[in-house]
DNA sequence: GTCCAGGATTTTC
DNA sequence: GAAAATCATGGA
């Protein structure tokens, strides 16, 4: 794992683009697609997307490698490598798996499905956006969102502006209403509201890394608008706590079907059936799951 | 008009 | 305490 030299080192591109060589299986259309994530876009058999404040291109590759391009020369590629979680071990986290049937089949499905480090401002703001939405509308009110008040990111000459995810400090300063323009509703409150308290620095969003789970889950569901998915979702894909599962109306819909037989198990006892039965990288199995049901299932069940 | 979405909150037992 | 009812909004 790791950034190879460019093609042509005498380029005065040679750090704007390259290639990561991934040795475990990653399947860069499942992981972006399946709904952890909402900015990237597809373009021209690649993916364009914003990480932090730089505009970046993915392509997969042949023989298990990614494209990558930026806008800006980079030396240091940490922040992407740790973007794509490209030090974790995969096939060792699918190994702790128990052996169902179910799992099984969305692991033949999605083999190199990843989960991403996220920022945790970006994704808690981006999780309070998606209470009772569909993922379509979420990417729609995020993408408007960055555009109105995200900072303009370097992209390449002739390319289409960007934006990087508007701070909280800023958001802090928009009102409610210039937030209803995004198309957000009733979540511009919540959003406004948990904008000002990590710009004031009430809520320290970094100090919740150092949380065992159920502090740092009971500190993010104090703020409005965040109650127990929206919370577990930001300890996974942010905090990176990955025996945290998030049961949302597709998850519960893939534990019903596939372990219950389709009967109407209350929500309690899916949580207390994930916690003890998935194991360590339970917040691994329910993203296969999620994705499995969304896009290879059908997403209908009886 | 009806139904649904990567739910949260309030009310009620 | 947990289960049920209410809230909420834009799009298909």
């Amino acid at each position: 794992v790791g950034l190879r030299p460019p093609e042509r080192p005498a380029s005065s591109r040679e750090n704007r683009r390259g290639s990561i060589k991934v040795s475990d299986p990653f399947d860069l259309d499942a992981t972006l697609t399946s709904g952890q994530v909402f900015r990237w876009r597809p373009v021209a058999g690649a993916w364009e997307g914003v990480v932090g404040r730089r505009w970046v291109r993915l392509q997969p590759l042949p023989y298990g490698r990614l494209a990558v391009q930026t806008a800006e020369a980079v030396t240091d590629w940490s922040w992407l490598e740790d973007y794509l979680q490209l030090g974790v071990d995969l096939p060792g986290i699918l190994a702790t798996f128990p052996p169902d049937e179910p799992l099984r089949r969305a692991v033949s499905a999605c083999g190199g499905l990843r989960l991403l480090r996220q920022d945790p401002w970006e994704c808690l703001a981006s999780f309070i956006l998606s209470s009772t939405k569909q993922i379509v509308q979420i990417q729609a009110v995020i993408a408007q969102l960055c555009e109105r008040f995200g900072e303009p990111v370097i992209v390449p000459a002739g390319h289409a502006a960007a934006h990087a995810f508007p701070s909280p400090e800023r958001l802090a300063g928009v009102s409610e209403v210039e937030l209803r323009a995004c198309r957000m509703g009733f979540r511009a409150k919540y959003l406004r509201e948990a904008a000002w308290r990590v710009a004031s620095g009430e809520l320290d969003l970094a100090g919740v890394q150092r949380f065992p789970v159920p502090e740092a889950r009971e500190v993010l569901m104090r703020l409005p608008g965040v109650g127990r998915k929206i919370a577990d979702c930001v300890l996974l894909f942010a905090f990176g706590f990955s025996d945290v599962f998030p049961i949302d109306v597709w998850a519960a819909r893939a534990l019903r079907a596939f372990y219950y037989g389709g009967t109407p198990v209350p929500l309690r006892q899916l949580h207390e059936f994930v916690a003890s039965y998935f194991g360590p990288h339970a917040g691994y199995a329910q993203q296969y799951l999620f994705h499995y049901i969304r896009v290879h299932d059908g997403g209908l069940d009886p």
